[in-house]
DNA sequence: TAGAGATTAGTTTTT
DNA sequence: CTAATCTCTA
């Protein structure tokens, strides 16, 4: 760990401090004399960095080095890209403000592009698109070697895709590693000056990276610059976002004078856990051999329960949760409910809500995606872009102010002749003859508020920004009027929790608005201050749990045609499904209960379905199987006696 | 332009 | 069978 010279390869395990080693690494380098400023730290989620920060911070500040933390670089891929981007615009052929379109924005822009009004379709063709992009195959060449009819409508809309971008002055997702990438592989100078700015680069879950990011590194890195990489195969889980094993294969053959070490040492679960992760991964073909040890004694058995149907599984999950609570004196911030698809946790929330038991979902809808959070951060890229068109069309509609459908396609068939903007187009000569009088003031006084807060992002703080822009623009005061009571309380509320978070955003790390604008694009959801705080059942997918670990652990909805996903067997990709189901076993550091439903209700419907095949693939002795209840009275009879229990065990707690 | 009713689609993971 | 989106009318 303290080879700090060269390339290393650090394959950890689940469980094997992973976090720890890189925080060590990078305290380490600190107190070798490396300057803070040029330790490069790349992660995969939000989260992680965070996480890497703290505990970098806790080292650092041992060694009397607080001060190095807010020098570090630790974020993610994407947020390297940006600031990468922020600092080179110029060279990359941006506007300083350009805007990160989201998702929704990049499925509108598709579906025009190739002309559908199937929401399914133009997502499938941004889908490719994407990938595309990832795997770094240009337009011209994805139409070459587009197979089918819907590849190749993809792919012609592909060659103009970047195009509409472009006019929009605006990048999406992918772009953050494609551009920088092509502006070190196109500019010498600009290399060079990035690979001088780095003295050592590490890299956490080095298995999820994909090619782009995989050759940004390269470039980043160069021949000088040692790096860290870490990573671990079996975890291996974003295969269908491009991510690639070639990646780690490939590291030893680029880097002849590569170090590996392994770390097979499991600090978390118990040995049964343990056990039947291993046996479960020893199905797999692997790339690098490695068997993970415990030494935190063998633990109870894990349990294995079928489920009448999917309500069912729900409320006996969380009967079982709030009985364990008491049995063990553990908080409810012990446990986690596991699944493979989003639409899954619906029944765990509502049994939860009806039992009263405080939980907090991650990795579901984030604040980013209510409406009212769109509007507002529409209104912010518009301030820092007028030429985005998608934030025009959101902001001018919110609030109403007398603009409607005619007006703004009268306003798009003039912007549209003269090749400008929607806002641009707002004060051209045209607009005054095919637009009234009352409909152009609005949009004339629109824009004048965007002018006004533009002129002055950069000088003020963001705070009284955000407070005048809510004011000015009669957001706030629609929200009020608009909707009734309880609604408008709560998105006035959220609306405010977003303004508040910014303007603290932006003051901690000095950032004016148009940086902290960029910067929401990828944030998933606001800065867990109360997420450590609230003692709430986790409920998540099993790729948002990647990287944390609970006491018990719920991994639900285990059947064929989920957890592995139709879809996977479909493809033949059994082996991506399995380091899922690895990762979701080793999160339990005590104990693990695995459940699926005999039949589940899809589309109204009642399904038969069939356990996974993965729960026969685990070590056998040390499961065991409960049967759950034949007949509608058993299972009523139950539930009066958990419920009985559970009064019991309340009353003798508030003695 | 906004709200209520009709209609239709839902099948995997996310920066 | 929901829930979200769309369409029509006031």
């Amino acid at each position: 760990m303290r080879y700090c010279d060269g390339p290393l390869l650090v394959l950890a395990g689940a469980g094997s401090g992973k976090t720890r080693v890189i925080a060590a690494k990078i305290a380490h380098l600190v107190d070798r004399g490396v300057d803070p400023a040029q330790i490069i730290a790349i992660t995969f989620t939000n989260k992680a960095a965070r996480e890497m920060r703290e505990r970098a911070q806790t080292l650092l500040a041992r060694q009397d080095r607080a001060d190095a933390v807010s020098k570090l670089v630790i974020c993610t891929f994407h947020a390297f890209g940006l600031m990468l981007l922020r600092r080179e615009a110029k060279a990359a052929g941006l506007h300083p403000g350009f805007s990160i379109l989201d998702p929704g924005d990049l499925e509108g822009i598709v579906a025009e592009l190739v002309a559908t009004a199937d929401r399914a379709r133009a997502r499938a063709a941004q889908w490719r698109i994407s990938a595309w992009k990832n795997a770094l195959v240009s337009p011209a060449a994805a139409l070459a070697q587009a197979a089918s009819d819907d590849e190749q409508v993809a792919a012609r809309a592909y060659a103009h895709y970047d195009d509409t971008l472009a006019a929009y002055r605006a990048v999406d997702f992918d772009d953050l590693i494609v551009r920088p990438l092509a502006l070190l592989d196109a500019d010498a100078e600009v290399a060079g000056r990035w690979q001088d700015r780095c003295a050592h680069v590490l890299v956490d879950e080095y298995q999820d990276t994909n090619p782009a990011q995989y050759r940004l590194l390269r470039a980043l890195v160069g021949a000088r610059t040692p790096f860290t990489a870490v990573g671990d195969d079996d975890q291996a889980i974003y295969g269908w976002r491009g991510a690639t094993l070639d990646n780690l294969a490939q590291l030893p053959r680029d880097y002849p004078q590569l170090k590996v070490v392994k770390l097979e040492q499991n600090y978390r679960s118990t040995v049964r856990i343990l056990r039947s992760a291993n046996a479960l991964i020893g199905n797999n073909r692997k790339l690098y051999a490695k068997k993970l040890w415990s030494d935190l004694g063998h633990g109870e058995p894990i349990r294995v329960a079928p489920m009448g149907d999917d309500e069912t599984e729900a409320q006996r999950v969380v009967d079982r949760i709030a009985g364990m609570k008491f049995e063990r004196r553990a908080a409810y911030g012990d446990f986690a409910i596991l699944y493979r698809g989003n639409h899954q946790a619906q029944a765990f929330e509502t049994a939860l809500r009806a039992r009263g038991i405080a939980y907090e979902i991650s990795g579901g809808q984030s604040i980013f995606e209510r409406s009212e959070i769109k509007d507002i951060v529409a209104y912010l890229r518009l301030i820092a872009n007028d030429d985005d068109d998608p934030a025009f069309l959101r902001a001018v509609a919110a609030p109403r102010r007398g603009v409607g459908r005619t007006t703004l396609a009268r306003l798009a068939d003039v912007a549209a002749q003269r090749h400008e903007s929607l806002f641009a187009a707002t004060f051209s000569p045209e607009v005054a003859q095919a637009v009234p009088a009352r409909q152009r003031d609005s949009l004339v006084e629109f824009c004048g508020l965007v002018n006004d807060l533009r002129y002055r992002a950069e000088r003020e703080p963001a705070g009284r920004l955000l407070d005048e822009l809510l004011a000015r623009s009669g957001y706030e005061a629609w929200l009020v009027d608009t909707l009734d009571k309880r609604d408008a309380q709560a998105r006035t509320k959220s609306v405010r929790e977003f303004t508040d978070w910014l303007a603290r955003k932006g003051e901690a790390d000095a950032r004016n608005l148009v940086e902290l604008t960029q910067m929401v694009a990828l944030v998933t959801m606001l800065d867990g201050r109360d997420s450590d705080r609230v003692d709430a059942v986790r409920l998540s997918t099993i790729h948002a749990a990647k990287g944390l670990e609970f006491p018990h652990v719920f991994v639900v909805g285990l059947e064929e045609g989920i957890l592995p996903h139709r879809e996977a067997v479909a493809a033949d990709d059994v082996e991506e499904e399995r380091r899922l189901m690895y990762v979701a076993l080793t999160r339990a550091r005590q104990s693990l209960h695995l459940s699926w439903c005999r039949t589940r209700r899809r589309a109204g419907e009642r399904v038969a379905g069939q356990p996974s095949r993965f729960i026969g693939e685990l070590a056998q002795e040390d499961l065991r199987y409960a049967d759950a209840p034949r007949t509608a009275e058993e299972a009523t009879a139950e539930k009066a006696a958990g419920a009985a229990r559970l009064a019991s065990l309340r009353a003798m707690l508030s003695q």
